[in-house]
DNA sequence: TAGTATTTTATAATATATCTAAAATTTGAG
DNA sequence: CTCAAATTTTAGATATATTATAAAATACTA
């Protein structure tokens, strides 16, 4: 369940000037090692299971204390609630706007992404974000199989089409990566 | 108040398959003659005042449904609400993160954005979306007031560091453009 | 213009995220 | 190591953006 060198996570922490817990070891730990991009939610839920009696606030503290000192990610999707990423090598993300899925993306060619400076009209830039909104692979043939299916009568499970926010951290719990 | 050609509205409208709704067109035009990206919030106080009577709920049905048929742009930023942008033309926003300004970015080397097919993993790309977080002009300004202030006893009025959410919507409020 | 479908409205419901204050933990000095 | 100060964690309460609901109003179609 748990991963990872915690000596050099205190330390990583301590260099940015914050204590160190094992509630904050733990979520770190836990984020880097993940491919989920997961939610407040989902992160609660999962550090829960090595770290019983955390809660939720801590969860939302560490994630904002881990956010503000440049450790971790936030990913606010158009639809769904903010979702975090350990990963801090420069990357974009693919996000399918039917299973709600996060997929990291990396290609050099969009690494250099920045304001020229003879355009940022005095703009500082921190930090930058960039979203692909569509489908993934498997969402699309589901919907293949779906439309491919009308005169077919054995009708297969078929993941709805989500808008609802709240739906939408339903899915999520049930989502092993993505 | 209310600007643009409420026929061509209508036609806009019409040819998406949505009805047409003083409501809807209202919000329409409202959204595409701003620069303000503004929340929801926003967009019901404004519309408000050329169309008494509307509810947020209204709204919030029709932003969704400008939206998801492609006429506006959603904003999601890493702090505070979901804001909106009537302005369909390709370009990226520039937001601070202490004002929580969104400034409209353009700049064609940009435009070009994509998903390599090599690296796409399947992925149906349906939308991008970039966002600088940063600092705008006046706020850095505000910061180096700020901070060669220390000698000077007195004190001017600084726009403090918001990161509550609550907090971004009241200042959002009073801001009149970004 | 009559009938049907859609939209709007007002209200209630919900969930994410934040605040509060007390308890627990971490840190650093002695 | 011990103690005190500072910070963090916790549990519960709270705020608020957004969504659901159902009745009334409006838009479309024939």
């Amino acid at each position: 369940m748990i991963q990872g060198n915690y000596e050099e996570i205190s330390d990583l922490l301590r260099s940015h000037g914050l204590q160190v817990t094992s509630q904050r070891i733990l979520i770190y730990d836990y984020l880097v090692h993940t491919r989920k991009h997961p939610s407040a939610q989902q992160v609660f839920e999962d550090v829960f299971k090595s770290l019983p009696g955390i809660s939720k606030a801590t969860v939302y503290n560490t994630l904002e204390a881990l956010f503000s000192h440049g450790l971790i990610q936030k990913i606010n999707p158009q639809a769904g609630v903010t979702r975090y990423d350990g990963n801090m090598s420069i990357h974009s993300h693919l996000i399918c706007t039917r299973c709600h899925r996060i997929i990291d993306f990396f290609d050099e060619n969009l690494n250099g992404l920045c304001v020229p400076e003879d355009l940022w009209a005095g703009f500082e830039v921190k930090r930058t974000c960039l979203i692909f909104y569509g489908l993934c692979e498997k969402c699309r043939k589901e919907i293949e199989a779906q439309e491919g299916q009308k005169e077919d009568s054995k009708s297969k499970r078929v993941i709805p089409i989500v808008r609802d926010k709240r739906r939408v951290d339903a899915w999520l719990t049930v989502k092993t990566e993505g």
